[in-house]
DNA sequence: CTGTTAGCGCTTTCAC
DNA sequence: GTGAAAGCGCTAACAG
């Protein structure tokens, strides 16, 4: 209908200034009773509510965050940011979402995009490499929290899961179960992920004494696993994929091979994803906090932001295992 | 580091007025080639953005949309949200992501939150009930698209996918199958969707004369399928679900039984979220464009706010039969 | 306690 | 083609 309601429309209908609006907005307690009651009651009235662009200008905070991850379609994230936004939303923040697909010149954009649009922070999952673009942030100090991947580059405040550990752990069990052959299918070599893993699986080997194994790379996806039990040259009595996608896809191929999982050869994740638990046969996996990834993010994010002169901080959450039934029955231990 | 750059500053190192700077972002043709380079040059020297928070209070709209959907875990939200990523931002908006969990108080603090906000649009997804406060967008004319619902009291824009028919043309296939008996195994029923796939199974009980059926209600979850199985009286040919999730669930539970699918009997989901093709067996259900679904309420709320005067309309996609493992093979017509 | 004033950074008349 | 000035709606000194 009309132009929205100001604070002006609300001042002159209740005979007062504008800045005694504010004052009942903003501190009420500084404002006598009777005057408070009366444009509190026309405030209602007309429903007003202040422009919060206004006010942005105004104090120079919009109260929004930029949040980019490579892709909200990517069964990783959803929860990821289901918990930064709980969590940021009760401060009254909101929360701008941006997919960059894993594309160093989109995450360029992106970026970009954000600053231009007065950000009071970002949270950003990038590409494995080093985004240059970051520094219009940093240089500024504008609070920046990367998420699930650092950069040895900057001092800056991360929150990981610690990957090696995990699947270190994850290995730990598997010899223990007593498989004596092994084969990591993982991930795109140059992801942050994909090398964590791989250094976790390494570590076992070397510390494990593991003679007989076997490394693939492709992609974090259920073709990509498919195909790469191809590549192996043989099939090895346990396959340790680089995360749930590439496992569920490789669990089709084993099966279509005319093997059986466990019996024939297991089977292990990573991420631990919703449907991991509900597929056939359940799988075997690590489980990566996600929804507190997020929320732990937002919560350093905020500190950042609120807090003056808050030290930047680096978060490491510790991963999971999660043991179902894609692998066999740990062995007696002599 | 320091106070971020502003038109101000460029203005005084190119010698001009603030005006000419903005001359030369907005309207570069009405200034002079001689002060557009210079002056050029300086912005790209410094790196300067305008603020688009000052931008925003002049132009009355910061580019930005509000998107209102239940939960951006649920595995159909994804790629909707994606979808209206990819299109708005081209166009310069950002986007505001808000989980409802269909919870209508909190629906409402949304709502006003996004208000308050000052969003140029919204893009809502809504409990099954209508919520009064969208009017504080309807009455002052910010556009609203409804995505996946709609509610009669508005004559307003809507993008859904005609469910009702979609579950018609998987009746009418599981007709032809040769199915003699079916159940409806349905999410909580107070919802749009759920409604409108019961309509669509009862418009086939009837066209198709099926005299033994059986219909229950539960929820939309994994959960809720597999429990909703041992409330039927009896084990019919077919379990038509309410959506993937609850074929999960109900097929987990059938093998629990020790019925073999589809030789012993026929489950089919909707929606077919992207773990539904690699589920085992894969599932025969009723593919709903979720992508396209974003993009083109997306396309509409930016033609609704672009547009001066653009009549709100509403769109219906058309769902797909998707067949895979988990029906058995039609039979031959005679 | 309340009002007046200035100004956040930008765009847009309106003169020249 | 360019500059001066006003103002978007709000908040924060500063007076009184």
């Amino acid at each position: 209908m009309s132009r929205k309601v100001s604070m002006k429309d609300i001042a002159k209908i209740a005979g007062v200034s504008p800045s005694t609006v504010s004052r009942v907005i903003n501190k009420p307690s500084e404002v006598s009773e009777g005057l408070r009651k009366k444009v509190m009651k026309i405030i209602k009235e007309l429903n007003y509510t202040p422009n919060s662009v206004a006010q942005g200008l105004r104090k120079g905070s919009m109260k929004v965050i930029g949040v980019v991850i490579p892709d909200i379609t990517n069964p990783f994230f959803p929860a990821i940011v289901r918990g930064i936004e709980d969590f940021l939303r009760k401060k009254g923040y909101s929360l701008v979402l941006c997919n960059s697909d894993q594309d160093m010149e989109e995450e360029k954009k992106l970026l970009k995009f954000l600053y231009s649009k007065n950000v009071d922070g970002v949270i950003f999952t990038g590409s494995g490499e080093y985004n240059p673009e970051i520094e219009i942030f940093t240089s500024r100090n504008i609070p920046l929290v990367f998420l699930d991947r650092i950069y040895k580059k900057e001092s800056s405040s991360y929150v990981i899961v610690d990957n090696v550990d995990g699947m270190f752990k994850l290995m730990t069990y598997l010899v223990k179960c007593g498989y004596k052959s092994f084969a990591l299918l993982n991930g795109y070599k140059e992801t942050f992920s994909a090398k964590a893993r791989y250094e976790g699986f390494l570590k076992a080997v070397k510390k494990y004494n593991i003679k007989n194994y076997e490394v693939v790379f492709g992609r974090f996806t259920y073709e990509s696993g498919y195909e790469m039990v191809e590549k192996l040259s043989k099939i090895p009595e346990v396959l340790v994929c680089g995360n749930d996608l590439i496992a569920y896809g490789v669990i089709n191929k084993i099966e279509k091979l005319g093997l059986s999982i466990p019996d024939d050869v297991g089977v292990t994740g990573f991420d631990d994803i919703a449907f991991s638990k509900h597929y056939k046969p359940s799988l075997t996996t690590v489980r990566q906090p996600m929804y507190q990834i997020g929320k732990k993010a937002a919560e350093l994010l905020f500190k950042m932001i609120e807090l003056e002169k808050y030290k930047p901080k680096g978060i490491v959450l510790n991963p999971e295992l999660v043991i179902r039934e894609s692998t066999k029955k740990i062995e007696m231990e002599v």
